[in-house]
DNA sequence: TCTAAAGTTTAGCATAGGCTAAGTTATATG
DNA sequence: CATATAACTTAGCCTATGCTAAACTTTAGA
């Protein structure tokens, strides 16, 4: 150790913010996968992989492998080839994350961004606003 | 295809969201390890893989790793047991990314949220604001 | 009713980003 | 100045998330 005499205290504290970045990415995609279905149920009765493959902009096969990580995780359930139906936590998730990304796009476009912007940005922001963010949003949005 | 009649026009425009948000991902760790390089460089002179760990929250071979990666992405460079450095390119990423933490921060303060709470959110969100709501929450700020 | 097209799955590959354990190099100090 | 300790590196493992190509099912239509 050349300089660096002292510790730095904070240390635990400031890994606690990363390690939380960490762990809503992995909770990212499975609520971006469950939102989709339950919009996709929504409008138009079902789910299928070709549907939410083109909407995520990824291959076929990618979706295919991901929904049998969520099935694991009890969000989903699927009959080889039939069309994929949320569980109870499944559209628990589904609900909560519409909620959240309908406050946060509302709060964009309050803040005076586009339409645009405000549906792109709030799609990346939401898996990462606290309960209390989102609650000072909403406020916000209240208030004028 | 048992319902589905109609094409849904929108899907490539809707796909470029999550396109952005998988790119965002992948410069977001290479963001986080130059700000926390240079901040290391700032406070003490030089920086270690050792405290980069800490404070990331991660072990030390996972840095290393990582380090490696973004040397090859012309981002730092290092000698074997030695301090890590960054480049041109490395510091002007560290600087962009100082400025825009900085303004979601301060945005999030004044939003009313609490330090702690501004200061974690802030660490997910940076990474997330597009140009233009960034404009948007400086001019929020400066209104005040 | 049979077949071609559309949709789904499997197999196999790649990269990113984690980890632990074991080995190597630097450095601080007795 | 010799060595213990701290820091760094390497090796090898894992999971998540992408991809393409090929195989298999379903379904729509001639």
């Amino acid at each position: 150790m050349a300089f660096a005499a002292k510790k730095i205290p904070s240390a635990k504290l400031r890994s606690a913010a990363f390690k939380r970045i960490r762990a809503d990415h992995s909770a990212e995609l499975a609520e971006d996968y469950v939102e989709m279905i339950a919009d996709l149920i929504d409008e138009r009765g079902e789910a299928r992989c070709t549907d939410i493959a083109m909407r995520l902009g990824v291959a076929n096969a990618t979706v295919v492998k991901t929904l049998r990580r969520l099935q694991t995780a009890g969000l989903v359930t699927q009959e080889p080839y039939r069309a994929i139906f949320l569980t109870g936590d499944g559209w628990k998730m589904a609900e909560d994350g519409k909620r959240k990304h309908a406050i946060v796009e509302n709060f964009l476009l309050a803040l005076g961004v586009s339409q645009e912007t405000a549906r792109i940005d709030s799609e990346g922001i939401e898996h990462h606003v606290s309960t209390e963010t989102l609650r000072a949003m909403a406020k916000f949005l209240s208030r004028r």
